[in-house]
DNA sequence: ATAAAAAACGTATTTTAAACGCTTAAAATC
DNA sequence: GATTTTAAGCGTTTAAAATACGTTTTTTAT
């Protein structure tokens, strides 16, 4: 729920919310996942004033005794059931009129998950669903700015961090890989320079498997190597691809 | 100011919320000079609780009818006397306990300016000074932390955007570039190489004045050629050095 | 059987980065 | 006033990385 949304703030007072000279704290989540070689948003359809009806990302007020990104957090596990998903700070929108009904800034975070993972009835009784970027709709309120300011933080962080650990299952194939990127950089790569390029990188591991749905012939499957991919994102290597 | 500082709250009322239940917004500036070949930080010394005395960054409370990057625009014209600063976002800091005093959210912005151009009796009025990253003191709350991911941010921008524009004067040498340079990534650089990378992005305009300053035999001036700096920043150009 | 599709491996070419040498201009020193 | 010193400025060589593209392999569909 957006601030405007108002139905999770930290109090329902009206006496309060009419003063109008009260500044309000919240918080959006842009959450991205990966299924079906396609990078997905999951969006909202709004149930309140203003912008009712139109799709709008998830967010809640900050609550006084709350960090920004544990009310984040918070927001992440009521929509999802996860606990533990991979999120980053985004950007924070200040802008007066912003939300018409409060003057409210809002701190965006992106998140990243695994589209499998989650909970898809708690998802859906929350009126979410996942749009691919190309079929997204235009959102509420200052929303489309924030998914299009997280996308290019998104893809310039896939440029100097592996990322793939976060958005792809256990097991994956190396095509599986390349189509997140590809969808990531909404642009083809070369499958043969690709998998030399993060082949190169030493943090995959070949398994016995084969995933054999994906194509007739099947492809090996991979896992990370958590302990080298964790060093190589610690040594802020330059992953160009 | 920072938000401790309290003197610039955009309001008293505390009729609604006894005054430790309310969540206040403030700004805090990493202000970036460059002079003398050294990249440098200005910091204030601090005049109320708490960690009065103590070194801090320069902030004020976002006022009810002011967007968050106003406020802190504001903030740089009061201290440096100067509007026209490049400035962006850094990241937001939310923790509960990050100050003391108030509950309170930081939104951080880093500026980049030249030493030269400001007001230094204003400057000096507010009790500031330009310290290098090497001579920097412990700072106030969570500040120094604030310079420290600004820092990491200006580094990595430098990586996919020219920078320099901004931070030296209008006229400039190569080596004096190049320090920049070295100072934003504190080693030292190949000056053949880094000439050879500078002029081949094709943003530089060679004068016919020389700078005796720097050196005996003195380094031609060069000017951003303006348009094809702004090309070269809207390309996502990727400035490896 | 044979064609089609995608995976997997390999090689050649081009581009870019890194390392280093040499000359030049002007001030400082003898 | 010749010589040394210092940094600027131009160039070359070598190493590494990115790009382009060829070939073989495995399996399903015809």
């Amino acid at each position: 729920m957006t601030p405007s949304s108002a139905s999770t703030a930290h109090t329902s007072n009206t006496d309060f919310y009419a003063s109008n000279d009260k500044l309000y704290v919240a918080t959006d989540c842009i959450i991205f996942g990966f299924d079906d070689g396609d990078l997905k948003l999951l969006i909202f359809k709004r149930r309140v004033e203003p912008d009712s009806g139109i799709w709008s990302l998830i967010g809640s007020f900050v609550k006084i005794d709350e960090d920004v990104d544990e009310a984040a957090r918070r927001v992440l596990k009521e929509i999802t059931g996860l606990e533990e998903i991979y999120m980053e700070q985004s950007k924070t929108y200040g802008k007066v009129e912003r939300d018409p009904g409060y003057r409210c800034i809002s701190v965006a975070n992106y998140a990243l998950m695994r589209i499998s993972d989650h909970d898809i009835e708690l998802t859906q009784s929350h009126g979410a669903f996942w749009y691919t970027l190309q079929e997204l709709p235009e959102l509420a309120l200052d929303h489309s700015e924030m998914v299009n300011d997280a996308l290019a933080k998104l893809r310039r962080r896939a440029r100097y961090q592996p990322i793939g650990f976060e958005l792809l299952p256990e097991k994956f194939t190396i095509p599986q890989l390349q189509r997140l990127y590809e969808s990531i950089y909404q642009r083809d790569l070369d499958p043969r320079n690709f998998r030399k390029k993060v082949l190169s990188l030493k943090v995959l591991v070949k398994l016995d498997e084969k995933d054999k749905l994906g194509s007739k012939r099947g492809a090996y499957l991979y896992r990370f190597d958590s302990e080298k991919y964790q060093e190589l994102l610690e040594s802020g290597y330059n992953f160009e691809i």
